[in-house]
DNA sequence: AAGTGATCATAG
DNA sequence: CTATGATCACTT
């Protein structure tokens, strides 16, 4: 029986900060979910298990988790301090079709509008179950954090742009950084070559740095 | 220990 | 394959 989706952003606040202290597993026990030992193989399970419970809308369309609030839903793992422990991931990047593409209209601008960002315990020495969930937090960049990502994604995207996607490394960026995302290291997708035609190239995604959402994080709770 | 590149499961 | 959800695991 899923959850009925939050109707109001009162709604919502109210039930991620029920959450807040309350262990994977009693979670996982309320929505009949099974723990698995480790993430090795169920990567993305602790997200699924916090969707489900705030009553996020399922499936993998390219929409905010929370349409009707235009918010987007991120667990995020930290240890025992607070620091996350793994990057952000945020989007998929155009590498095709990118002619005129601005920073207003992208992908990564609008996700990061407005992210409720749930942390959770997120320590391999921790069994999975007895990981508990932190204070959730619901942000918006500020002027400044709005400016670092724009530099960053047009100076990724300028890169795709002139052909040169393969020899862009999870180095470039301040605060947004793009990695490979795909099942494996052989996936080919279309992308733009470095004579201007198409090639193939394995699928990107942009990934928000630690020290970047450590600050956010941080930023909150002092 | 940190950071980068690689990978896993699932839905459509 | 693309997009969702991310963490793993090797290199430095």
């Amino acid at each position: 029986m899923p959850k009925p989706s939050p109707q109001s952003l009162t709604e919502l606040m109210q039930r991620a900060h029920d959450m807040a202290g309350v262990s994977l597993a009693d979670i996982a026990f309320e929505n009949g979910i099974n723990v698995p030992q480790d993430l090795k193989r169920d990567k993305g399970w602790v997200g699924q298990l916090i969707e489900m419970e705030l009553g996020a809308i399922a499936g993998s369309r390219p929409e905010p988790d929370f349409i009707h609030l235009g918010i987007e839903l991120k667990t995020i793992p930290i240890d025992q301090k607070g620091k996350p422990l793994e990057t952000t991931y945020v989007t998929v990047a155009p590498l095709t079709d990118i002619h005129g593409l601005t920073w207003e209209q992208s992908v990564v601008f609008h996700k990061l509008q407005s992210v409720l960002w749930v942390p959770i315990e997120g320590e391999r020495h921790i069994p999975v179950g007895q990981r508990r969930v932190g204070t959730p937090l619901l942000w918006s960049p500020s002027t400044a954090e709005m400016a670092l990502l724009k530099q960053d994604w047009e100076e990724i995207m300028e890169k795709i742009a002139l052909g040169k996607v393969d020899n862009i490394t999870a180095r470039h960026g301040e605060v947004l950084q793009l990695r490979p995302k795909a099942a494996n290291s052989h996936t080919l997708t279309e992308s733009i070559g470095p004579d201007g035609t198409i090639q193939l190239s394995n699928p990107r995604g942009f990934y928000l740095k630690i020290p970047f959402t450590q600050q956010i994080l941080r930023n909150a709770f002092l």
